[in-house]
DNA sequence: ATTTTAACCCACTATTAACCACTTATCTTA
DNA sequence: TAAGATAAGTGGTTAATAGTGGGTTAAAAT
């Protein structure tokens, strides 16, 4: 799938005493007109939120829409990814405040480390993403593959 | 993958006080107006730093694309190779700033190199680069190896 | 009605990026 | 080969903006 998107980069801020994170202006600044500030964060599938601006989040509703609720699977991953996706906005000042379950999923402390992965930006607390970092690392037989798909 | 790309060479400088590091002439001449005088830079394979016109960064990053994030290895995957790309400019003056993240991984104290490698651009602690020249050489197996897909 | 919560607004500080000026090196031409 | 001219590299200052903190008002809930 492809997008107009293609954030990168990794920030790390705090988040203040009001649950307020601040998206980092070069992230923010690629936000089209058309999505005006809008996004929508949810769960990510590891312990961490993502954050797709809407008109992206849009296009994955469409994808989930061709998911049958016959099937087991599709109704849990369905429920788990719509019930905690939250529309928002950032303010003047680029921030937006993280909803209560979010920082509780996503074990929220005080540093948080926010990374850019194209379509989406993911918020991480800063010390559980480095030991993820440590513990989970891509082995030489996945890599021999992916080197298939992608020449980087 | 070809490309328009085909930096060579090496060259030397310092990393100043404010981490601006000098783009060679020789290799800064070389963007083509489309690419704005904007690249990327990201973590390289070995303890360097890589720097993609960003035209070439483009097409490595439509190969991305097509990675899904429901799979682990390309969460990963992802994640550990685009949180380290930073998207730059030189100014005026042909520099830029490099990021500290880079800093540290590439170890660089003030002595630096940089190498054309065809379609990046390498940079280097100086000192790390003539140890790694002393340490690691190609075997004439691999070379035997190689002499079936490069005809030098 | 009172308390709590969230949104909005304003202001300060620190960082970053743009700008300017100087030195050194290289190229050109007499 | 010398001298001028042009380009490359280096250093610092200023201006812009990103990030942060807090206060006020509005809304919601008890």
């Amino acid at each position: 799938m492809s997008s107009q998107y293609t954030f990168t980069g990794q920030y790390t801020f705090n988040i203040d005493s009001k649950n307020r994170i601040n998206i980092p202006a070069a992230l923010r600044k690629q936000f089209s007109s058309k999505d005006k500030k809008t996004f929508v964060i949810t769960r990510g599938v590891d312990n961490c939120a993502w954050i797709y601006p809407i008109t992206e989040w849009k296009k994955i509703q469409n994808e989930l829409q061709q998911l049958s609720s016959l099937s087991k699977t599709n109704r849990i991953f369905l429920r788990n990814h719509l019930r905690h996706a939250n529309i928002l906005k950032f303010d003047k000042q680029g921030r937006f405040v993280l909803p209560q379950s979010l920082i509780d999923y996503a074990s929220i402390k005080k540093d948080i480390t926010i990374i850019g992965v194209l379509n989406k930006i993911e918020v991480w607390n800063s010390t559980l993403l480095q030991k993820i970092d440590k513990t989970e690392k891509v082995d030489d037989q996945s890599y021999d593959q992916l080197s298939e798909r992608v020449n980087i």
